[in-house]
DNA sequence: GTTCCGCATGAATCGATAG
DNA sequence: ACTATCGATTCATGCGGAA
């Protein structure tokens, strides 16, 4: 009873503004149902959704926990609110996780898409995030879960995307092979480019870096002692770089403790997070905070 | 016209018995249509279905293309016979991966699932392979693709698995692997030792023994010519050696170049191997027989 | 006998061009 | 409008020959 009244309590929308340095950049936090929210929300404004919603749960104690074979049809009233909300130039990435329950895996992400087609949304890529120190267990008939899929999808076959912002250093390959030349072979090099002099050399100028795929390899953050993020801010930060540039709008309808806010500052993108449960609220503005002291 | 003769010849099935050392275990070769070669099959007799079947393809003239709205539809009855030779405590290990299309992903990989569910498979598991050597290119709008599915159905929940097989042991892998590795190769990609699950090796450095989880990070084999299809032995030896004990019997409907047949008789397991196509049975044998030799 | 370097080669995808 | 073919783009890997 009491639980219920809480809940309702936490109906009223509550909103904080945050600003950077020089009130450069914004980040919005709103505390509340995130359908409500969204419907708030202004058409076509939006840059980058990225988030990672409540694993469905078949306890129904828990927080957020929603069961299994409800999932679908609790997700789509929102997917169909992001899509409104959503820029034609822009992105959707979903963070998801199946439910093994029973000793076997749920379709519900598969259910997810497949429907999220039927809404309208091009369901464009499927990423793998790679994580290096997963949970560590053992089970009779199963692994660790070392991984996650990030799911990408958008309003249009043209999107916007700044693959340059993400390159990586090239294999080890060239990275040796450029390690072993003199600092004079490679200066002799850069300046007679095409001399015949140092030719093999000529060809890896310029190209330490390379494009990433689409298999991401990010450790799993254990430093946060009051709320495990969901995910490291090493990943939104990622898409943010990937998908928008500096002043555009990344928003993550729930936001938890903040991650996709702070990343979104840090780059100095604005943003807007919805957070249903007040303490996670109350915890993601703390957070952001502290990350406006850094700048 | 005249491929279609050839097809029809193809109908009359081959067959051949490969035996090992000492007549002790056999790996059976199979020309034909694996659904006609799977009806001939006894039920409840195979310990491990392994296979990557052909993708799907909207050009026709590939080898096994089938178009992508027809994949389920022409797989179903396949996993349908698999189901029935598969022992109970038996599992499916099947290699899939939909191609992008139009800048979007088709859903038939996800729908196969969904109807295998319906067909009586358990979807236990996903382990994503991840190939660090993915086809290069650059386009606008995607990176390039460096994972595929691996899923894994069983019949039950309780099925065969052996752990302990696949376990990553320090003393072997340093006296066989480590110090074949030169120098350059050490530095040049650490995650293929330890059979593709080690990520580190400073990591590995004074542990005995260490459990993989479900992501495989192996390369694809460049070197083989004739056949462009295949994955590297490692994996299936990988599944081989986890869900099956010396003596048990490996399936493959789909033996391309005999990779899976290979692995099962290197471990000592019997093997079936199925092929369509009169070219890739006649190098599987080959490859085959050169493995016998070998032993 | 090692180590190192050069080079061909992929279960790719997009956009343009042509029928 | 829809399909078929082709060129451009890109990078980790293994192999063979050289140092």
């Amino acid at each position: 009873m009491k639980k219920t009244q809480t809940a309702l309590k936490i109906q009223t929308i509550e909103k904080i503004n945050l600003f950077s340095q020089k009130d450069k950049r914004k980040a919005d936090i709103i505390l509340g149902d995130c359908l409500d929210a969204l419907k708030k929300m202004k058409s076509n404004s939006i840059d980058l959704i990225i988030t990672s919603p409540p694993y469905a749960d078949q306890r129904k104690n828990t927080y957020g926990g929603i069961h299994p074979d409800k999932y679908v049809e609790w997700f789509l009233p929102i997917t169909k609110e992001l899509l409104r909300v959503l820029k034609p130039t822009g992105t959707f990435i979903l963070n998801i996780k199946e439910k093994v329950s029973n000793g076997e895996r749920h379709t519900y992400s598969l259910d997810l898409i497949i429907a999220m087609k039927k809404q309208g949304w091009l369901w464009t890529e499927e990423f793998i995030w790679h994580k290096k120190n997963c949970y560590p267990g053992k089970w009779p008939n199963r692994f660790r879960d070392a991984w996650e899929r990030l799911l990408q999808f958008n309003k249009n076959k043209k999107f916007n995307m700044y693959q340059e912002a993400v390159m990586v250093q090239m294999g080890d390959w060239a990275k040796t092979r450029l390690k072993n030349l003199s600092e004079t072979d490679k200066r002799r090099d850069d300046s007679r480019v095409g001399s015949g002099f140092g030719k093999n050399i000529s060809k890896w100028v310029g190209r330490e870096k390379a494009y990433p795929s689409n298999v991401l390899v990010m450790a799993t953050e254990t430093s946060n002692k009051k709320h495990s993020a969901v995910f490291p801010k090493e990943l939104p930060s990622w898409f943010v770089k990937l998908f928008t540039k500096p002043g555009d709008v990344v928003l993550d309808p729930f936001l938890g403790s903040g991650t996709t806010s702070i990343a979104a500052l840090e780059l100095d993108r604005n943003s807007i997070g919805i957070e249903i449960k007040e303490e996670y609220y109350r915890l993601a503005i703390q957070n952001i905070n502290e990350q406006i002291k850094k700048t």
